[in-house]
DNA sequence: AATACGATTGTCT
DNA sequence: GACAATCGTATTC
């Protein structure tokens, strides 16, 4: 997962407060999904975090595998398995559209490292604001110095 | 109406 | 590591 951070994000689509037809969802309540499309080919899927007028969301980059899901690394590839497309855009999160439930999987731990396909050399390029855990499911893979030393085998 | 670009991925070197 | 594919959105004229 990646925050995506409202107005004063550089890298968000909202950013500087943009409201337009695609970012509107963003203004709206938390909670529900926003989808975008991007290169021509690919959705991506976010859930929307603040209340309304407060234009943030995390961006759902990676899956791993579970019931009728194999293992996507990407946000266009985790919208392909899930088939997600504008007819979830702005949908809120709740049965039967699209809704999050707990596996109740043993927690991990959780790794924040800087965001992927944010270009530049600014403050907010570098900011650690993607949540990862530790899988071959990741598009890109934890940093090597970021990962946990484990016991030999 | 026209144009430039992107919160990416797959393929080739 | 570099680059093509591909089209909705935002911006500009």
């Amino acid at each position: 997962m990646e925050a995506y951070l409202g107005p004063d994000d550089l890298a968000a689509h909202s950013k500087g407060g943009r409201r337009t037809a695609r970012t509107e969802v963003m203004f709206g309540m938390p909670g529900h999904a926003y989808v975008y499309f991007t290169y021509g080919m690919h959705w991506c899927l976010n859930f929307v975090t603040r209340e309304s007028g407060v234009p943030q969301a995390v961006l759902v980059r990676a899956l791993e595998p579970g019931p009728g899901v194999g293992r996507c690394g990407g946000p266009g590839l985790v919208t392909r398995a899930l088939s997600i497309d504008r007819a979830l855009n702005g949908v809120p999160l709740l049965p039967p559209d699209l809704y999050v439930v707990d596996d109740g999987a043993p927690k991990r731990r959780v790794y924040v490292t800087p965001r992927v396909g944010v270009q530049g050399t600014g403050r907010w390029e570098k900011r650690l604001l993607r949540y990862v855990v530790d899988s071959p499911a990741l598009s890109r893979p934890l940093p090597a110095r970021w990962r946990v030393k484990r016991p030999s085998p």
